[in-house]
RNA sequence: GCCUUCGUAGUUCAAUGGAUAGAACAGGGCUCUUCUAAGGCCUUGAUGUAGGUUCGAUUCCUACCGGAGGCACCA
């Protein structure tokens, strides 16, 4: 279609004799009442031809009028020299048939067609309990995943779970200390996580103690040290495949910062001298000061790598296994910095590999009226919070009007609970801070999960009655002009697109709102009686088309479509 | 101190340099003999400050103010 539009404007250009510019923008109007396309040509031309802009469109636009595509009803100049198209009922009737026959694939684009992107969709601390800091980096993960792979890419999900590190050292001493390491669980090595971090900080004897236990973990050196660990990391990595299957993320592979931490060593003293120098008490840093960066550390003193160094490791890993032709990491935006170092280190040892690893970062979370506690301070387990979530999603259904006739089995339970969560985390705009309040981030009204699934479970409704009753789909039976339902559901492909280009799920999210806000007025005005209706085969077609999008829609922001609730 | 980033209704968020700045929640008023009222309809209300670039700036540039984050042995 906006091929069609843009032959059409140039031709009229050419045959008013002007140069048609080398790209014409020709985007939806932000309000559907403008029209269904508009173009801003009249405006960058009228500069360069010294032309009133408004006379300008008004003559291209009568040169359109002449032969304009049948496809377009109206040609109008509007604001400051706007050209608008409104299109022909037969072109939404022909979008939404397309709708009905593409179902689950409609969406679907092919700008990524065949790219491998490696997707690091997680990256927990695996002695550090699993709180919502790492459910919303889950959640944007998945989601991402989902829409890169909508775009025609081949998607490799995988995990880096930090399983060596100083924060495990505290855990394990803390273990050893409370003498806990026969009865070692996710809860109490959590707890001894956090007893470890505060001693590390409070009694020097303790961190010497920690710092030991450290070096012994690294260099494998048998003991009751590396036993605690070895047991602990196991707990520990089976709870985050738990939890991560729980939430309905798979992962392709798993790559280990201890792996990538000796790799790393090795690489950052291969390059000694070159890229990394020496700096204090023998540490091996890069300096990135001599491009603007921070200079950082890579092999402490004491010869261990710390973060900086199994990234570098990482990223040969990442790359000798899968060859990826662009690997991605999701971090938080604290680290923002701190990647822009790695990714020119990693291009001055790497070349192409480092060029082709991006970090991307999402926002941090704030949790608003101190509604949320936990014993790890002020941030939430992410267990603690569904759990917390679905008590109240429980309480609204039993509370719910007798209209509702759906039992709150566990499973729809946890779908809207889950459905809130990550509406709340994937409605902001990447990169920008999420500001979480438990009572008024999860509302189950208007801009939220559970509103969409419920305008979708009342779609599948329609179409439940509509086969009940023997009425089938059909597009052609028009009753009045398209209204906004239509209009917006053919752009849906536009905005997967969108979303894939600028890694930002939330341009679905906004677009899903819309839709059904457009879907609940259509619905409270148009009601289907029975085979006698006239109108009814249109109204389940579009009720049709609408629960197609709907749902694909909501599958890439890994959200559930409940047929009742 | 230097660097990054964000300031939009009372609140939480939208807006490829475009039209009358969109929603939602909260507030006020309607609406269930009809396929699910977690809904629909109406209504009050916003671009931090000062400049600049532009036909046109919430968007780009500069300064200031305010929030968040980062700046060598944590991850």
């Amino acid at each position: 279609m906006e091929d069609t539009l843009k032959a059409a404007i140039k031709r009229a250009l050419e045959n008013l004799g002007i140069a048609a510019p080398a790209d014409i923008v020709l985007e939806h109007p932000a309000d559907l009442a403008h029209g269904d396309y508009s173009t801003n040509v009249a405006m960058v031309l009228a500069k360069q031809l010294k032309q009133n802009p408004r006379e300008l469109a008004q003559k291209i636009a009568d040169e359109i009028n002449t032969n304009k595509p049948k496809e377009v009803t109206a040609v109008e100049v509007a604001g400051a020299g706007f050209i608008n198209f409104r299109l022909a009922p037969e072109f939404f009737a022909a979008m939404t048939k397309e709708i009905l026959k593409q179902k689950e694939k409609f969406g679907r684009g092919t700008g990524l067609k065949g790219k491998k992107i490696l997707l690091e969709k997680s990256a927990p601390n695996l002695f550090k309990p699993f709180h919502v800091g790492h459910l919303l980096n889950l959640s944007i993960g998945e989601s991402l995943s989902r829409i890169l792979a909508a775009s025609g890419a081949k998607v490799v999900p995988v995990a880096y779970p930090s399983d060596i590190s100083l924060g495990a050292s505290k855990a394990v001493w803390a273990v050893m200390q409370k003498k806990l390491a026969n009865a070692m669980t996710v809860d109490n090595l959590g707890d001894a996580y956090v007893y470890g971090t505060k001693m590390y900080d409070e009694d020097e004897a303790v961190k010497r103690n920690i710092d030991e236990i450290n070096k012994e973990i690294y260099e494998k050196k048998s003991g009751s040290a590396l036993a605690v660990y070895e047991k602990g990391r196991d707990i520990c990595l089976a709870y985050f495949k738990r939890i991560t299957k729980r939430l309905g993320s798979k992962f392709d592979g798993y790559f280990f910062e201890s792996e990538a931490g000796r790799l790393g060593k090795k690489i950052v003293e291969k390059h000694l001298g070159g890229i990394f120098e020496n700096g204090e008490n023998g540490a091996i840093i890069f300096p990135g000061e001599k491009y603007g960066l921070h200079t950082r550390v890579f092999i402490t003193s004491a010869g261990l790598p710390v973060y900086e160094a199994k990234d570098i490791g990482l990223i040969e890993l990442k790359f000798k296994k899968y060859h990826p032709d662009r690997s991605l990491v999701i971090t938080d935006v604290e680290q923002k910095q701190y990647f822009e170092v790695i990714k020119k280190a990693a291009t001055l040892v790497f070349g192409e590999w480092g060029e082709r690893s991006s970090y991307w970062q999402h926002g941090r979370m704030h949790f608003a009226g101190g509604s949320i506690s936990s014993r790890y301070g002020n941030v939430p387990l992410a267990e603690d919070l569904i759990d917390m979530v679905k008590g109240k999603v429980s309480e609204k259904m039993s509370s719910v009007e007798k209209k509702s006739r759906v039992a709150a089995d566990d499973r729809l339970v946890e779908d809207i609970a889950l459905a809130g969560l990550r509406y709340s985390f994937l409605r902001t705009g990447v990169g920008k801070n999420i500001i979480f309040d438990f009572d008024k981030s999860l509302s189950f009204e208007g801009d939220s999960g559970p509103y969409l699934q419920y305008s979708y479970a009342r779609s599948r409704s329609v179409l439940r009655k509509a086969k009940d009753e023997g009425i089938k789909a059909d597009v052609k039976r028009k009753i009045g002009e398209p209204g906004a339902l239509e209009k917006l559901l053919y752009r849906f492909p536009e905005i997967v697109r969108r979303a894939g280009e600028e890694f930002a799920p939330h341009h679905i999210a906004t677009y899903l709102v819309e839709l059904a806000s457009a879907w609940n007025s259509f619905y409270a005005n148009n009601t289907i009686a029975d085979k006698a209706d006239a109108g009814a085969p249109y109204k389940v077609a579009l009720a049709s088309a609408f629960a197609t999008v709907m749902r694909n829609g909501l599958d890439l922001l890994a959200i559930a479509a409940p047929e009742r609730m």
